[in-house]
DNA sequence: CGGAATCCTAACCGATACTG
DNA sequence: CAGTATCGGTTAGGATTCCG
């Protein structure tokens, strides 16, 4: 049998989800936006890139992948690939001899970065805190 | 000269990441909270369970599985364990004949409930307008 | 320069079974 | 009731290579 497969039972749960925590109808959305990457990417665009009053200007892809370092290209990509469909930024390719991309956020996606941004200040400053706790626990 | 693994890549991008990107010295607690779980748990927790007006009181854990739906226990025990272990939420034993476990927001937690509200908002508000940009991508 | 395609590993996560 | 432990499948995501 084995008929309970998993996109079956993924079929069902997600269902059963719709029905009882109707308060998040957003929950692809909210899945999207909970990712780290695009946190970050919103982050640089939105002009958060480096503390000082940035331009919260268009990005090269390259400047990009500097600026969030730790990202592979694919990942850096894939992000800024899910975003421009969601109409979240807007992809701009200039032929120059290289070839010159440039990302910037649309309104769509300024105003999302207005929420982000509270996430990042939360974890700034409440980071000790969290960290405290922690030693706390591990230490029981 | 393949000296350049992998362990030392991670090691050379985390160091570059602190030092350019320093604007965000709070990544690890950007990918915790930047979980799909972390965010429908302070949900639950926070009163937002249910549209109506719900007491945003403790709840049991059978409760927030209840709520919760589509989440198997371990993720839910697991997201439980490390939302107390940042000092987010209380755990309390109480030891009737069956166990009587309940959590409850911290203080802490409560702060960073109003932001994950808002990113929760934003979704809802403007999934409508997100799905169209996606339609309009997928048909070219 | 800005990707796309491939391969492959590690982590996540769900299902199941067992405990106090 | 509220977990813990284990196993196995799915997937995220890094490294590498090649293309326009």
């Amino acid at each position: 049998m084995t008929t309970t497969n998993a996109a079956q039972n993924r079929a069902r749960a997600k269902a059963e989800y719709n029905a009882f925590l109707a308060v998040c109808p957003s929950r692809q959305l909210l899945d999207r936006i909970s990712d780290k990457w695009v946190v970050l990417v919103l982050c640089a665009l939105g002009g958060d890139g480096a503390g000082a009053p940035e331009t919260p200007g268009p990005l090269r892809y390259s400047e990009l992948a500097r600026l969030l370092a730790g990202v592979s290209q694919k990942m850096l990509t894939q992000t800024l690939r899910s975003l421009e469909r969601d109409g979240l930024l807007t992809r701009t390719v200039t032929p120059t001899v290289p070839v010159t991309v440039t990302y910037e956020l649309t309104e769509l996606g300024s105003s999302l970065h207005e929420v982000t941004r509270g996430l990042r200040n939360w974890a700034q400053n409440h980071m000790p805190e969290v960290l405290g706790h922690r030693e706390e626990y591990d230490a029981r």
